[in-house]
DNA sequence: TTGTAGGCGTTATCAG
DNA sequence: CTGATAACGCCTACAA
């Protein structure tokens, strides 16, 4: 009770009346303007303090048009994406980032049943900008509301070109690095596990293990997919066994599905690194403690995340930014090659 | 360009006039009201959808009261929250119990920086409710908060009784059944691989694993503790072969730490399940497909998200729930056992 | 069933 | 530097 009203939170009203001012003055002190008196600031916050008082979102968003707020947009499509360590990575980055800021993170699964309700959501100014992590499905179908609302995209666009603003990991270049990896160790029948072909990081990833398996010299026939779950990955690894018992490389896509191949191809009777090398892609969490230790292709997928939402943040607060920014990968060489 | 105006997002106001009724009755019928007329409904309707109107929700809520909005919490201290796939499967569960819904879902990470930032927020009128996730911490240091704000909780806290809403899993009962296979087995010197004992499920695998083998008339002494990432695993794993050569089975807290005790027994010459059955915790997608496949107990993550997301809506809602609510854990028979 | 009018808590525009 | 005074877009008695 502060004798003022025994209702709910305090509202700057009550802070005004509290500390002899007007409203428009707190509301100055509250948002940091530098025309207030010293002796006034400290009087209202001194208020402020007391009553506990605690702005008004709703208020403030209404009055003043902007809502401190960004949405992450996620395809619920793949049920599974926050079972993808990758994805929940982007997702923690893109908190930690936006956690010393005053932006808060509102999570949108795109609803199958109703496609358009996140569409709806973003136009009706309720965030004042959207990331969209469109990494795995290449899906760029939000890219025209960016004339209506800041909008960055996580992964290129599946088709080619576009003029959105972009983060994305190098992934050819990391395959590239891997597969490299393998022809150095002496690997002269290398094989990869792709990743599916309609999502960007499958297409690049792929890319880069042909140019560098061709490069050497050598065949780039040995190509197999999986949707980059363990299991994909075994059975892939079977195909290619099948195809080619000589295999002495592979090239794996991601980790998850390079454990499954190691399982298929220990079960064989093959060892690795001694039969038969592998790289992964992505150095998860069980790569180092995998057995063998998995050589694999580290993407900042933490700092992708994180990049994302300060270019968002810069975007939306009319600050130039570069259009697309690439992260780079790196080989991590262990006992799996 | 509507005629009307050409400036922003259409408003209630131009709804009304396009369908040349009152402000009120647009309102009534963008709420459902039922008592509007159909023809006037169906008209009003028409004009939402010509002018493609989305009703402002920082106005809306200013008027009502209620944002529609519930707050997720999660300790960001354990940077690596998403990482674990437990904690990512709940964030999954609440998204999607919440996608039919009308309930937006903002995600806060407590701030190190400004721990009191997340109060100021959840107090501030900014959310009808919130999650809080402290199955790992077992912090219900926001409990005092539910006197003013609908709050439910993920896992018991870690002091005994609580007044609060909670959504658990069997995890005591979970180890047990985990344990008493391991037995079942005819092992008779297990040993267990245990998680924090600062954090509830921590406590309460270890207890599980401690009746189901005093209970079968074994030694209950074999005890290494890790922290549920692999490395602990193998690490709490090579104090226990120090301590006890003959060990013949293992329960470990967790499949991350089974991962990694695997690795190490493998390394150490013994063969799981020949020398050593393990028996992991949480059925995480590299559970199936580990060489060996693994045994181990799974816990309805996903569901325990989409259970808090459901009560918390039903308790917002006035209706009235359970205070706690505990989900069952299942085994999973496997290779490594 | 429908309309009128006032208010939700802030910000922002102007004077002073 | 400070204070009135309109908006901001919607909801909700209350009246008709």
């Amino acid at each position: 009770m502060t004798g003022i009203s025994g209702g709910g939170a305090p509202t700057l009203e009550m802070v005004a009346a509290h500390a002899g001012v007007s409203r428009a003055t707190v509301s100055r002190v509250v948002n940091g303007s530098t025309k207030v008196s010293p002796d006034v600031v400290e009087a209202v916050q001194r208020s402020i303090e007391e009553l506990n008082y605690v702005p008004n979102r709703a208020a403030r968003s209404l009055a003043s048009r902007r809502t401190q707020a960004i949405a992450l947009i996620v395809p619920e499509s793949s049920a599974r994406v926050f079972d993808d360590p990758f994805f929940a990575a982007i997702v923690q980055g893109v908190a930690m980032a936006l956690s010393p800021t005053e932006y808060t993170l509102t999570m949108m699964l795109e609803s199958e049943a109703d496609p358009d309700k996140t569409r709806r959501y973003l136009l009706g100014g309720n965030v004042d900008g959207a990331l969209v992590v469109s990494h795995h499905t290449g899906d760029h179908s939000y890219a025209h509301l960016s004339r209506s609302l800041p909008l960055v995209f996580g992964g290129r666009p599946l088709d080619g070109e576009s003029t959105e603003y972009t983060v994305d990991v190098d992934n050819e270049h990391g395959a590239l690095l891997g597969s490299q990896h393998l022809v150095a160790r002496g690997r002269t029948r290398p094989a990869t596990i792709a990743g599916p072909q309609d999502m960007p990081p499958g297409v690049d990833r792929l890319r880069g293990f042909r140019r560098a398996v061709t490069d050497a010299g050598l065949d780039a026939d040995l190509v197999e997919y999986g949707d980059f779950t363990p299991a994909s990955g075994a059975e892939a690894m079977r195909r290619l066994l099948a195809r080619e018992p000589g295999i002495d490389g592979v090239f794996v896509a991601n980790d998850q599905m390079a454990m499954g191949a190691i399982a298929v191809l220990a079960e064989s009777g093959r060892t690795v690194p001694g039969d038969v090398s592998v790289v992964g892609f992505d150095d998860d969490r069980y790569a180092a403690t995998a057995r063998p230790a998995l050589t694999t292709v580290r993407q900042p997928s933490h700092e992708m995340g994180a990049e994302m939402a300060r270019k968002l943040v810069r975007l939306i607060e009319g600050q130039d930014i570069e259009q697309a920014t690439v992260l780079p990968t790196e080989l991590v060489v262990r006992a799996s090659s």
